[in-house]
Order: C-alpha cells, then sequence, then structure tokens
DNA sequence: ACTCCACAGGAATTGAGGGGTG
DNA sequence: CACCCCTCAATTCCTGTGGAGT
C-alpha cells in the first residue's frame, strides 16, 4: 500500500473537516443568524445599520456565520439597489497601527500595498480614510476579527466608529462588526467606545450536545465513506467536547483524528476507542501549537519547570526557577536574562495556560511570591519538546539530560543541607 | 492594629531591527 | 544620503502589598 493511498474505505473526503474547508449550508445557530441578519437588513431600506459586537468563544460559529451572512447581504444588495463592499481584517497580534495597514492594504491593489513600518501613525490613519473615501460603494462594512487580540485598545478603536463625526469620512457609510472572543472585552473598552463599538450585540453560546450532533452528522456525511461510524462514535464526541469548550472546531478535529486512527489500523470501523485516541491527538497538537509559538526562552523555562515537576518538588517558586534556568541557560549556551523578564515570561505562560499560578504569603518571616507549576502532564511536554526540536534532537531524551543537570543544580545549591545526609 | 519581609508588578528606558521621506 | 517613525525584547528602577508574627 502507498503513503497516499486513495482508496481509502474509511475517509472519503476529509477536506470537509477542515479549519479551510467553508461549508454552504450552516446548520444550528438559527437564533444567532437571524439577528444578525435583522441588524444589517436596515441598508435595504438605506439606512446605516448600528454596529455589531459578536462574542462567543472559538469555534462556535462566529466567523462561518459572519462570513455567509456578508455574502448573502452582497448579493441581496443588489435587489435593493445598494452597493455594499466589505473588508475583512484579523486583528490577532497586531496592533491598532499594524491592524490598521491591515485595512489599507485590504482596500488597495495588489500591486500597491504598502509596508507594515516606517509611517507615523497619523499618515496611516489619514491613508486609511483616504482608502474608505475613495470606495465606490455607498455602505462598507468593516469585520475586525479577533479584535479582543489587538495590542493596544484606543488607537483604532477610538478613531474608526468617532471618524464621520470628527469629519474624516464623506459619503460611504461604514459599519463595523466588531467580532471577539474574549466576554470581557467589552466591560473593558472606555464608555465611549463601547457605546458606539457595540450598538447591537450578538452573542454566540457555546454548542450544546444535541447541536454539535448535527454539525457533525452534516460534515460526516461527506467526510467519511457511509455505514463505517461506529453508532455511539459522534454522540460521544459531541457529549466530550459539549463539557469541554463546546467548540464544533474541537468536535471536528476529533472526528478527524479518530478517522486517522481508525485507517492507520486498517479497522473496519471508527469506534469511540479511536475517539479517544482523537482527543489525546487534538490535545497534543494543541500544545505543539502554542509551542511553536514560544521562544526559545520560554521552552527554556518550561523545561526548566517539567524537570522539577519529574523530580517531585512541584509548585516551585520564581528564585529557584531562575537559579536552575539559568544553569540550563549556560549548559546550553543561551542568553541569560534577568529576573525579570523571567517572571514576565512565566507570568505570560501561565496566561496561555502552560503553567498554574499561585501566590503564596508567609507574612514576616518571607512576604510573598509566585509559585508555579506545570499545567499539563510534564511527560506530553517532554514528548512535544524532543519532537519539536528547539532544544533538543529527535534522537535525545530530554528527561535524561535534565535529570543530570538538576541533581547537579540542587546539590551545588544547598550543600549544608545536603551534608546532613550524607 | 501594626510591622515588616521578600518579593510582585508597573513605569520608564534602551537598543536593535524593520522601514519610511526628501 | 541624513533623519525620522514604529515595534519588540529586555533591563533597571522603584513603589506596592498580603498576611504571619508581635
Amino acid at each position: 500500500m502507498g503513503m497516499f493511498t486513495t482508496g481509502n474505505s474509511i475517509l472519503d473526503d476529509e477536506s470537509v473537516l477542515f479549519e479551510s474547508y467553508t461549508p454552504d449550508t450552516f446548520v444550528e445557530r438559527e437564533e444567532e443568524r437571524d439577528e444578525y441578519t435583522h441588524a444589517l437588513s436596515s441598508i435595504a431600506r438605506d439606512v446605516k445599520p448600528r454596529n455589531i459586537f459578536v462574542y462567543g468563544r472559538t469555534g462556535v460559529g462566529k466567523s462561518l456565520a459572519t462570513e455567509i451572512i456578508l455574502d448573502a447581504l452582497v448579493e441581496e444588495s443588489q435587489e435593493w439597489d445598494q452597493d455594499v463592499a466589505v473588508t475583512r481584517v484579523s486583528c490577532e497580534g497586531k496592533s491598532s497601527y499594524d491592524a490598521t495597514i491591515s485595512i489599507i492594504n485590504e482596500l488597495r491593489d495588489d500591486g500597491d500595498q504598502i509596508s507594515n513600518t516606517g509611517y507615523r501613525t497619523a499618515t496611516v490613519n489619514e491613508m486609511m480614510f483616504d482608502e474608505i473615501n475613495g470606495i465606490d460603494e455607498d455602505y462598507m462594512v468593516l469585520v475586525l476579527d479577533e479584535i479582543d487580540k489587538l495590542g493596544d485598545s484606543p488607537g483604532l478603536l477610538y478613531q474608526l466608529p468617532r471618524a464621520r463625526d470628527e469629519g474624516n469620512l464623506d459619503d460611504t457609510k461604514v459599519n463595523i462588526i466588531g467580532i471577539s472572543n474574549d466576554f470581557t472585552f467589552r466591560e473593558e473598552l472606555e464608555p465611549k467606545i463601547q457605546s458606539t463599538l457595540c450598538e447591537t450585540e450578538i452573542r454566540f453560546a457555546p454548542y450544546e450536545s444535541q447541536e454539535l450532533i448535527s454539525i457533525l452528522e452534516d460534515r460526516a456525511e461527506d467526510a467519511f465513506v457511509d455505514g463505517v461510524l461506529e453508532e455511539d462514535l459522534i454522540p460521544y464526541i459531541a457529549a466530550r467536547t459539549a463539557q469541554d469548550t463546546g467548540s464544533a472546531r474541537q468536535a471536528m478535529d476529533i472526528l478527524l483524528e479518530a478517522g486517522h486512527e481508525a485507517s492507520k489500523t486498517d479497522a473496519e470501523r471508527v469506534t469511540v476507542e479511536h475517539a479517544k485516541t482523537g482527543i489525546q491527538e487534538v490535545e497534543k497538537n494543541r500544545i505543539m501549537n502554542e509551542l511553536r509559538d514560544l521562544t526559545l526562552q520560554g521552552h527554556l523555562m518550561l523545561y526548566a519547570i517539567a524537570l522539577f515537576e519529574e523530580n517531585g518538588t512541584s509548585p516551585v517558586r520564581r528564585k529557584e526557577i531562575y537559579a536552575f534556568y539559568k544553569k540550563l541557560a549556560e549548559h546550553f549556551g543561551y542568553d541569560v536574562n534577568s529576573g525579570k523578564t523571567v517572571l514576565k515570561r512565566l507570568n505570560e505562560l501561565s496566561a496561555n495556560g502552560f503553567l498554574s499560578l499561585s501566590q503564596i504569603n508567609i507574612g514576616r518571616q518571607g512576604g510573598r511570591h509566585n509559585q508555579y507549576e506545570m499545567d499539563m502532564k510534564h511527560e506530553r511536554f517532554m514528548t512535544v519538546l524532543r519532537e519539536e526540536g528547539t532544544l533538543f534532537d529527535e534522537d535525545e531524551q530530554p528527561e535524561r539530560v535534565g535529570k543530570k543537570l538538576l541533581r547537579s543544580h540542587l546539590s551545588d545549591s544547598d550543600n549544608q543541607d545536603l551534608s546532613q545526609f550524607q
């Protein structure tokens, strides 16, 4: 059997389960979609719609609903004799400045793009308003996806909703749709921005088990060969996912991994057992992806903590992590960062869910300090670390190398305490 | 109720790296 | 070319603080 066989007896067209796949029909989420469509429908009467703020966790259908509804809007608006331009920008990992440039480039021709750096902020803002004023359509819908990931909130969000009042925009009627994964984002906005940006709010709740079942069944029909899914499979995946995140994305990933597992083992049907493996696989991929986004220094820090964890000295305070991290960095020949930088990074790792942080205060004798421990199994982290290959080659064993380093570190750092045992 | 420890975490700053304009 | 702008990682400086011991 070749590596890329086409005659798979389990999977028919797995791409239906990929993130990149956009289905043309949308199952579930009817209420939200009605609300959404309704909010934009005033264009038919030539009235500028109110700005829309959409929120809900990842994988609950926000982006897909937006895409489908806006496609329909562009099409239907012809019947109403209105032209609508849609511009979509993802704000993930961008500052206001970057996002503004993305909007400009989105509106410009391919040959006329500007660079991400170099211009002063005022110039960039002016360019954006020029572009927006320059479009031919009567209405423009500007979708700001992942708006909560915008690095510095005020800039762009302050400019845009108020641009009309300030006289920066003329004929074009700009409507903003902000999409956020974070519920608290809205409350953190300045009242002024909040009231303009969130004129209409649409909340997408996490999917419930039953809804996930219909989504999975819908996709599975095209993705798998008929009749290969064990009866309990989809309900099982749906139930597990509903308890965890309620994300259709996650559920589909698990289903796909279960399918892979079944084909890999030449099974005839995809079973709940395969799904269990799938769940682990998805979790591992998640860690791997997030790990890939971390710097080498971040890997070093996690490695240090994983070793403490393996040694059974579970929550470790920053001071100790730092002392050991320093030795690791020297051993591997990397820069040694200052204590403050390490603290900052540890807190970032906690925010990303790699570590969990607890504050300890032992009063007069010791004051206050932070303790960290891994928020995942250290064995799993070690595997990913080896496969990732930043600190180690595939054939090396991080555990073995580290154990030795930790042991020698502990013996030089407190040899007074240790001497009484020898 | 007050003290006082050991550190947390914010602010300000720097320096390298990206790239603009005239 | 000289000079300017934005970003990002990291550093130093410094003020803030929770609660056991008194």
